[in-house]
DNA sequence: GGGTAATTGTTAACATGGTAACTTGTGCCC
DNA sequence: GGGCACAAGTTACCATGTTAACAATTACCC
């Protein structure tokens, strides 16, 4: 992350905020629970953070019908100019790694840990936002 | 360290503290530089976490005499009597975890971060006081 | 030597993770 | 249908990582 948080940060986003405004770039909507599986965020961070980019206008949250106790989280128009705007820079530095670290081997080391993962039980493994590619 | 904290939070220590005991207790004594390095601990967080370690007298501090900027950190026999009494609980916490990847894949992966540090560029190796056996 | 740059630690401000307690709602079961 | 366990989120508290600013020394260099 070190290598992305420079560019982020110039944009007003921490790593955190901008992992979950890529989640909720690739679902039409979701729930807080969802997204913090997606996200692998603990629940009181990913409650802060939507607080907060709920107040920035980044994404809208509307009451759900059926339980209210949960409710919709989207992007907002604003919300995906952002994205569209700092993913570029994103994938440059992506990029950059992948040169430094060679393709097969980071795919080598996410299969790696993954196994670890199964291996130690820390949960269902699921699509992740971490430092993989959108693809 | 799921596998650890529970531990650690009975006997009343956080991770970070032990990792920078247990790096004490491996020296006669060291600096604060050098503690952070091979502990891996940021200088902020490390001047945070001696500061409370002196305070509950599981350190001691003594002022150098060629340096006044720094001093010199050693185990006291407090501290060193608390590692006695709650390393064997790391080491049991440490064989299970062991015991589900198996040896062969724990040297494997450890082997594979330490190259990929290399090539991302992210600091002299040195020997490191995270998951890693005493040895 | 004297002044400036680099080093060593510390503190402050902010964001996050972990844990636990709490509030609301839902669902279920007798 | 009343009560009770469970689920979804939120809030609070503490410890840490990041970054930046700062204090105090030390080192270097003309």
């Amino acid at each position: 992350m070190e290598r992305f948080r420079p560019h982020l940060r110039r944009h007003g986003v921490t790593e955190q905020q901008w992992r979950v405004l890529r989640a909720l770039s690739s679902v039409d909507r979701t729930t807080a629970g969802a997204l913090a599986g997606l996200t692998v965020l603990s629940a009181p961070s990913l409650s802060r953070i939507l607080r907060d980019l709920a107040r920035r206008k980044l994404i809208i949250r509307k009451d759900s019908q059926t339980d209210q106790r949960s409710s919709w989280i989207s992007l907002s128009a604003a919300g995906r100019a952002f994205l569209d705007r700092v993913a570029p820079e994103s994938e440059a530095a992506y990029d950059a790694i992948e040169r430094s670290v060679g393709r097969e081997r980071l795919t080598a080391l996410h299969g790696i840990l993954d196994d670890l993962e199964g291996r130690l039980g820390a949960g269902a493994p699921g699509f992740r936002y971490i430092a993989r590619r959108r693809s």
